[in-house]
DNA sequence: TTGTATGCGTTATCAC
DNA sequence: GTGATAACGCATACAA
């Protein structure tokens, strides 16, 4: 009899209802040739007529492995791991794979906590995914199981890092930019302290170097990721800078206060100035008036790249250093670009 | 020897190190008082040194319950599954359980496949929240372990669903503005066929039967949950109804973008009017200018009291029925009420 | 107090 | 082609 004589079937009530052996049941349900065609049909009936489902504790005891993945994020409103969730997800496909998400909430003396419960649980693998895509303490070389991170950068070289190619990003803001004819281009960002911050200004000066055009708008204007630093950076910049034409800002957020600004000055968007948002974070970039031109960092195939450089480290190829995914810019009205 | 030689220690090899039997080093390590002092010095500390960590796999598989419960989510964003989730684990405390999410996006197909994945995982639980706090289809009698819903509403009155008291937390709203003075109050929302927005024009029209005051703005207007709805609307509403003193929106976001339409026409907020907004969503409610007084519907309170109900009908005590939770009301600027 | 034996549900090995 | 048997790592009933 199976579990507790009424729980859920097992292998061995499979087995008897179809008049076999444990061992030949598993074959025939694990599509093993060795397996006479009419003795799978008859287990494979008893396990429909039962609604069999393999226990996948026991299953992995004996493997060695499980099909469970640990998702360790710090980013407490999902506005990052969500994306690289969903990702992952659709790179495990059907493979039945499961993720165990835990939220260390930024915590160090957490995250290590996670760390212990999630091996555990005997994950076959784990993908940190940062707050920011700063770098970030490596979560140690003693983990028996292989780890990616993804939209976080390790600070140990030897691990895996995925991250966006902001810098990239950037440029093709600008050429967009550049190529409808903007040539006063201001820059309102994050705090300085974010690399993101810095890469995308990194891009915004090796793009003006190029083409040789100098910063509008006096110089970069660092803040935060807020629309009430949008809005206010926004008046010094057309303060102090009353030609601008275009204003490239670090954050959709950011965007969404400039777009406010700019609205109650009478400054018509893309007319006057044109604005180029990133994260192309949807309840801000299709939401303002006009709709935000934005770089996308494609945080859903970078989760997707991650996880399948997971699978392919728990298969055996390891692989180290830190990849740079390309964005993509989303053209909507804000830069009259379309 | 333990795994694979040389793999993760197991419990054989804690006891080997320690000199003693297996079945005393279980003992020792899981508390038990049946052996001693000088014995579980020693199991604990050759586990110590073997960072000794038990497969809960095995565990589980013995004690045939998991200390795993699957989050079976649709909401792609995360934005209530997020909440409900730190909710959760805070409720979990330390009890060392984890959770195993699923993303079934709003696809029926897909939910039942992930259920049977998380079955077969033998989580020891299910909650499952809603894209919405809408009524849903439940996921079945058939499933063999306790189940709840979290900001979504079963079909099936024998199932146990916790929802938000978006009416109270509407009458919160209304309270406060009255309490300011404020007599023509109108309301801005989403989508008629929400229950959140149904039931929060219940909340408003049985607070305004209550104290005897018509709705102003000439009727409730229905919409999209989007900030663009918000421009719109709030123009319908002045012109409408110009001696409008009060605004009440279905949701920050709704809001958001009815402060920028009254910052366009020189409306002073909360001077000519007062806004309240609904959902606490930080990215709008502390950004807009000035920051919004609204009703936060306790989400992780919510996700906590879920999971605690969930436990109990783990341990046998099994719950029926629809509650719900109250609603607090966040006063900040937009409603001069502080 | 400690150790031996057994079983959880499944898969793999190896006889038959 | 099929079925005993052992094993995965752990916990417990029971014997010592």
């Amino acid at each position: 009899m199976g579990r507790r004589g009424s729980g859920t079937p097992t292998l061995t009530d499979v087995a008897a209802l179809a008049g076999v052996s444990p061992a030949t049941a598993s074959k025939a349900l694990n599509g093993r040739d060795e397996v006479a065609p009419a003795t799978r049909a008859k287990v494979l009936e008893a396990a429909e007529k039962l609604a069999f489902r393999p226990n996948a504790l026991a299953r992995s005891l004996v493997s060695g492995n499980t099909s469970t993945i640990g998702l360790l994020t710090s980013d407490s409103g999902g506005r990052f791991s969500i994306p690289v969730l969903l990702g992952a997800e659709n790179a495990l496909g059907d493979n039945q794979i499961s993720v165990l998400l835990a939220d260390a909430r930024g915590d160090a003396i957490r995250e290590r906590h996670y760390v212990r419960t999630l091996l555990a649980q005997q994950v076959a693998g784990l993908i940190v995914v940062g707050e920011s895509s700063n770098r970030r303490p490596s979560i140690g070389r003693d983990v028996p199981v292989p780890v990616v991170y993804a939209y976080a950068e390790s600070t140990d070289p030897q691990d895996l890092s995925f991250l966006p190619d902001d810098r990239g990003g950037a440029k093709m803001a600008l050429e967009h930019l550049y190529s409808l004819g903007r040539r006063k281009i201001a820059h309102i960002t994050g705090p300085v302290d974010y690399r993101a911050t810095v890469e995308r200004v990194n891009g915004l000066n090796e793009f003006l170097d190029d083409v040789g055009l100098p910063l509008a708008g006096r110089e970069v204007r660092y803040g935060e990721w807020s629309q009430r630093w949008g809005r206010h950076a926004a008046e010094f910049v057309l303060n102090d800078d009353p030609d601008v034409d275009a204003i490239f800002c670090g954050s959709d957020q950011v965007a969404a206060g400039v777009t406010e600004t700019l609205a109650a000055r009478g400054v018509r968007v893309p007319d006057d100035i044109a604005l180029v948002g990133f994260d192309n974070w949807e309840i801000f970039s299709t939401e303002t008036s006009p709709p935000l031109t934005t770089v996308d960092m494609n945080l859903q195939r970078l989760g997707a790249i991650a996880s399948q450089h997971l699978f392919a480290a728990i298969g055996g190829e390891q692989a180290t250093g830190i990849r740079h995914l390309p964005c993509r810019l989303v053209i909507r009205d804000s830069s009259g670009g379309r």
